[in-house]
Order: structure tokens, then C-alpha cells, then sequence
DNA sequence: CGATTATGCTCTAGCCGTGAACATAAGTCT
DNA sequence: AGACTTATGTTCACGGCTAGAGCATAATCG
């Protein structure tokens, strides 16, 4: 009836395929750092299971064991890692001014191998993508598990994205990118949320709130490890609620949104200065190295982000409660330069009940990268199913 | 690592108990209704697995089967309900002057057994409940699964509950009821919109938004069935949110909340009268029946209201972008009253991108029974897993 | 009243994971 | 250097599970 019900096997046939993927996400989530009798531990299996596991897995592709490095006192063990020719995500992140494509490996290594600018329109960013990925696809021809592309914009149903400061209205992903096999496109914040509960500061945290600064804001909840995706997939978009109190028409549409307050327009905005339409990127740097060394606007700038950021958090934990809130973008910038900003508006706008033990509050470790690795996770998530899995296995028997 | 991977039997053995305990969940989740033959289909299950799943469950005291009302045209199917013997939930609704306690056999069926007036401190209303409580667990002896406890504020870890327009604050609810077995004490919005997933208008969705109205307003985010419970299990308080713009400071410490502007105090300071303290409900109630009957001062506070609500709601949808919202206690009057306000003002808060389809927002079909049925529900979700079932099992063997 | 249809029951075949016994490969002690 | 200790990998018999086929059962339909 819900989703939970279909969880697990029912059949003894699959309970095999259940625990092979269950075997290959721990390898995945773990980096391909731990080693074969510490994943039997975990995953509560006998030697006798694993070995016939690993050896499955092995055989189609899917893991190679090398020796452990260290060494203890008895037999030494193995750890299972990628595969050489095993799986590969391709991920790709789409910046209003250049895109880069990373190929990755089942245990999340992340090879950036195409950098390349582009004019800001949908065709001039998406068709030379879409030539230089199926390229790639073509020389990695069987390996390709599926590709992931994060985008700065809402995606809807059926990949149709919008970007405001792009003018990207409605624009068809899917179809100008033209890829053969599975393809996720993804707002670039959910996803830089799914890499934090992954491999950053939300990871194994059961309720924890991402936020994303750039341009304006962006955020998500993560829900035992990953984003909420909401009915239509359109998630990510806590920017758009209005939490600081103002009524200003959005681009988006609606009226007092938070991300007006705080992002790179905001910045400049507040000096007085032109933004919008995906320039300023450059500026709003010089900006934060201005405020670093002490420039009494800039600071002045940065602080009223802060304290909105700080007072949209409040509000988000006092409805959510999460155990820890992470910032990424120019989020990081942010919580260096007015720290004190940020958590006093915080600490005000906070029930008096989630003052006992608020959330803390760290800025990501994986800075501008979330957005790719989150895009990686979001094809790796998809290929380590039952069904998934099975089909490779069957393609590579 | 997540919970997700925990998921699922890994043995054979388990592969029993847990197809048992899916079994069990489907009856009780669709209220008794279905046939053997349907649940069969259903789950997915040979008919000879079925078969022995069903003997087994009916031998341990947890499942009756009785003749199906209609036949088709081949031979006639059981239907599997609650034994006569079977497990029981008690389930309590705290109000701010008078509690009511259910028994509730699975499948839901809820009885209600016993309602009391109260004083309106800790102590006045739950020492009583808790001795009333005892007295009903002897006298069903080994039956009760556990006791569900609904309650209109935050209930922190171990707990503790803060209810602001009772004073009550930190209130040791397990320590006052002082009941042997298992208790689940739950915010009654909470466990209201718990109820709307299952039994209610958020039945199958994904992604919905329950909001509940009462002296002021609460709310929770609907996700695969289960409200969302926040890291130290505070959840549904959406109603501290600053989405309405005001910066008033609120009785629970924050300043601007929307549920300032949502609710009954609202209504009543709206029309210059005495609110708060948990008193008014009665008073509200009349003023609802003058707007009904069309007195323009209240149905400018009701319209008031719905506004509030209206702008709220649309914040919501904007960042979680759910599939329908709906609306308990007095927002089925505020729904009913004033449609226009509310739906105007939520259009207008939402993204250009949410209103091509927008979600529904529909009243609730339980009412203000929500919160006991919730209730029931949570005790049920505590019962219904693998460990909890083996254990009545081996005591009714 | 027999044919049809859908369901329940029983039994066998095939698969899976456990756990014990054995094999292996190191470190460690004398 | 050689024997002992320790931890891990491998193999295999065993018990348990579900699927599926075949048969029994009980209703409706013509």
C-alpha cells in the first residue's frame, strides 16, 4: 500500500538480489573504504553469504578486490572497491556560464573530465552537452549506468526547467539534450543536499536542512538521507517563502521571498549596484574579498544576508527541527564574515523550546562540488536497485 | 548506515515474520475490508503462502476470518479482521478541559470508552487519566499493545510537553500517567495529520501538508504516509513560521508567527475580545455560527483569517510543493466560510511555476477526530513490526 | 443438475542463509 | 627459525522459506 511495504524481499529468490544490492550500497556509501570482513559485520552477514556475495559481484563487473593496506594479526582481508570496467555515473554541472562533466566510479571517485563554456541560452548551453555526453557514452559505450545534470532552476516533470536569471522558461532538458539511457536532471541545491547527507556534514543524520546560496537561496530537507522530492519533483525552493517579512514581487512570481534577501544579488542590491539576469558572479567575489579585508560597505552588505539568512533558519528549524543545518555557495562566505549576524537573528527568531538544543549550524566541506557529487549520488541511487542490478548483471554474465 | 538498508528481511527465517507482519499491515490498512483473495493479489503472495501466513496469524490471536458479504461466482472468500481476542490500542485525546479515551481494534475500528472533564493543570487532568488508563489495562489484561496519548503542544524526547495557552510547561506526561507497557505521547495535530495519510484526504499521496486550526494553528508535512518527526521528534509546527509578515512577539518565544493570524485567539482579538489561556473555544464556536448567519463583523474576522491561512499555506507549497493540503479542526469552518479570501490570497503567494497545477485543498473528512485516530495509528506502527509481533506470538502460542 | 469459475489446501522442487568444520595467511612468541 | 595464535576465506550439510502444480471445495450460471 505505501512504499515501505513493498521495502524488503519476498521472495527467497529475492533475498539474494536484495542483499547483493544491499552489499554493493555499502561499498558505494563507504567510499570503497571498508574492508570485506567489516562489511560482513555490518551488514550482519555470515563469511559463508559474503563470500558467495563478492564473488557474484566480482564476476559481472561490478566489484574487484584488492589487499587491505593494513594489516592485523590474522588472514589478511580484502576491500572491494570499483570495478575496472565496472559502472560509471556520468555527472554534469550546468552554471549560468560554463558546464562541466565528471565521470565517476561506484564508490564515488569524481574525474572532472570536461570543462567548457557556454552563452547562457538554452540551446547554446544544452546541444554542445548533449554532442560532447554522448561522446562520451559512445567510448564508455556499456559502462554508463545513466547521467545526472544539475541545473539552477526548478525542475519539473518531464525535465522541463526553469531558470530567471537565465530567462529560461520551460526549457526541455531531456529533449536538447537527446541521450541514450537513463537520465536525471535535478535542481543543483537538492542535489548539493543529497551529496551533504552523503558524504558531508548531514551524513548520517536523520533530519537535517541544507541551504544553498548563489545568486538568491535555496534549500531542502533531508529526510534519512535524502531530499524530499515533493509530488511534482520541485523541490528545494525554502527560498521562496517569505520569511523575512518583506512584499517585493519576485521573479518567480510570488512576493516577499526569503532569497530575495540573501544571495548574490542581495549583495549587491545593497551597494547600490546592477545584478540579476546570472551577471555578478565576479563582482559579488570582489565583494567578499572586500568585506575579508574590511571594506565598512561591503561588511555592512554582508551582515543583512546574514541576519536574514540567520532569520529564515530560525524559522525553518522551529517548524522542522532538524539536527543540523549545513551551508553551502557563497553560504560558506557567509558564515565567515558574520557569523555573529547570522546566529543572533538566529537565536531570536527560535521557539523557546529549540533554544535548549538547537541544531547546529557548519558550512558544507564540499563547497561548490555538492552539486556534482549530489548529481553522481542521484544516478548511483538509481542503479543500485534490485532491478537495476540485475539488469547489468544479466548484460554482463 | 540509513534506515532504508536496515529495511527488509536478510535471512529466511525473517522472510516469514516479515511477510507476516505485511500481511497484518494491509488488513489493518485498509480497515478489514478486503478478501483473502484480494490480499493475496495484493502482497504479491503465492496462494499456498498465503495460505499458512493466515493459519498461523489466526492460531496467535491476531487475525479472525469471517465469511465475505458478497460472492462472486467461484468458490467464496474469507474476509480477515481483528480477533475477537486480538490486540488493542488505546488511544487518548487531550483537550484543554476534558480528555476521551478509545479502544481500537485492529483494522481501526475506534470505541470511544470514556470521556472526563478537567481542571486544565498536569496534575488535574492526567493523574486521573493515568489511573483511568490502569483500571481499563487490568481489566483487558494481556490485549493492549500500547497507549497513545495525543496532546496540543510540542512533546519533546522523553515526553516532556509544553503546552503555552495551559501553562504547562515541561510537563512529565509519562511520569504523571505512570502506565506499564508501551506509550506513545504525540502532538495532536501531529497524529491528526498521521490520521490523513491514513484514513483520511492524504490517503496514497507522496508529498502532502496537513494543517490543523484550533486556538492557534499547527501543522505537519505528510511524507510516504508518515508525518515528518524533526530530529528530537518535534515536529508540526509550522505554525511558528513568520509568513504573514507581522513581527509580534508569540507565546512561544519566537516573534511573528503565523499562527498569530490563524485560529481562534485570532478570531477573538480581531473582534476586540478576551482570548488566550485555552479559554474562548465556546465563544469562537458562537462566532462562527454569527458569521455563518452573515454578522459582518465576524465574517470580516473570519475572512481575516482565511487570508492569513491562504498565505501561509501558499509559502508552503511553494517550498515542499505538495499534492493536496488539508484542513482540520476550525479550518474546516474557516474553508467552508470564506473559500474566496483564502484561495485568493493563496494563489497569489505562489510561484508562477506552482499554479499551473496547483494542490489541492480540501477539509477533513475525520474532523476533530483526527488526533485519537492518529493516535491509534502510532500505537499500530509501534505493534506492526517484526520484533513487536514475534512477541505477542510467542506469549499466545 | 452439470458446467464453470474462483478460491483454499497440500505437497514437492528449488533456492537461500546459517553455522560448523576446515583451509589459509598473516603476526607473535620462544 | 619454527611453532603458536588469531582472523579471515571457503566449503558443505541442514533447516526454512516461497512458488507453483495438482487436487478439493463451494458457490454461480445455463
Amino acid at each position: 500500500m505505501r512504499a515501505e511495504h513493498e521495502a524488503g524481499a519476498t521472495t527467497s529468490g529475492a533475498l539474494r538480489a536484495h542483499n547483493r544490492v544491499r552489499l554493493l550500497r555499502a561499498v558505494h556509501d563507504c567510499g570503497a573504504s571498508l574492508t570485506r570482513s567489516a562489511l560482513t559485520r555490518d551488514l550482519g552477514l555470515a563469511r559463508g553469504t559474503a563470500s558467495v556475495l563478492v564473488g557474484e559481484l566480482a564476476e559481472s563487473g561490478l566489484l574487484h578486490e584488492e589487499p587491505a593496506a593494513e594489516h592485523g594479526r590474522g588472514r589478511p582481508t580484502q576491500v572491494p572497491g570499483p570495478h575496472p570496467r565496472g559502472p560509471i555515473a556520468l555527472a554534469v554541472d550546468v552554471r549560468e556560464d560554463a558546464w562541466e562533466v565528471a565521470a565517476c566510479e561506484l564508490g564515488g571517485r569524481a574525474t572532472v573530465v570536461e570543462v567548457r563554456p557556454h552563452d547562457g541560452t538554452p540551446e547554446g548551453a544544452l546541444v554542445p552537452l548533449g554532442a560532447a555526453l554522448r561522446a562520451r557514452l559512445e567510448r564508455l559505450a556499456p559502462r554508463v549506468v545513466g547521467t545526472g545534470v544539475a541545473l539552477a532552476g526548478p525542475v519539473r516533470p518531464g525535465g522541463l526547467v526553469d531558470i530567471a536569471h537565465l530567462r529560461w522558461t520551460s526549457v526541455d532538458v531531456p529533449g536538447l539534450l537527446a541521450l541514450p539511457g537513463p537520465l536525471v536532471v535535478g535542481n543543483d541545491t537538492a542535489f548539493a543536499g543529497l551529496a551533504e547527507a552523503r558524504r558531508g556534514g548531514l551524513r548520517g543524520v536523520a533530519v537535517g536542512l541544507h541551504l544553498h546560496v548563489d545568486f538568491d537561496l535555496g534549500g531542502t530537507l533531508i529526510v534519512d538521507g535524502r531530499p524530499l522530492a515533493g509530488a511534482t519533483g520541485v523541490g528545494a525552493e525554502f527560498g521562496h517563502m517569505p520569511l523575512t517579512g518583506g512584499d517585493a514581487p519576485c521573479m518567480c512570481g510570488a512576493y516577499g521571498c526569503w532569497g530575495q534577501e540573501v544571495g548574490t544579488n542581495a549583495l549587491l542590491r545593497h551597494l547600490g549596484l546592477a545584478h540579476g539576469g546570472g551577471r555578478g558572479r565576479d563582482h559579488a567575489e570582489r565583494l567578499l574579498s572586500a568585506a575579508t579585508a574590511g571594506d565598512e560597505a561591503a561588511v555592512r552588505a554582508v551582515r543583512s544576508c546574514a541576519g536574514a539568512l540567520g532569520r529564515g533558519v530560525s524559522a525553518l528549524v522551529n517548524a522542522h527541527d532538524p539536527e543540523a543545518v549545513t551551508l553551502s555557495g557563497f553560504g560558506v562566505d557567509l558564515h565567515r564574515l558574520a557569523l555573529p549576524e547570522l546566529m543572533e537573528r538566529f537565536e531570536r527568531g527560535l521557539m523557546a523550546i529549540r533554544r535548549e538544543r538547537p541544531p547546529r549550524i557548519v558550512p558544507s566541506a564540499l563547497g561548490w562540488r555538492g552539486s556534482l557529487i549530489g548529481a553522481m549520488e542521484s544516478v548511483f541511487d538509481a542503479f543500485l536497485t534490485v532491478d537495476a542490478v540485475d539488469q547489468w548483471r544479466r548484460a554482463h554474465a
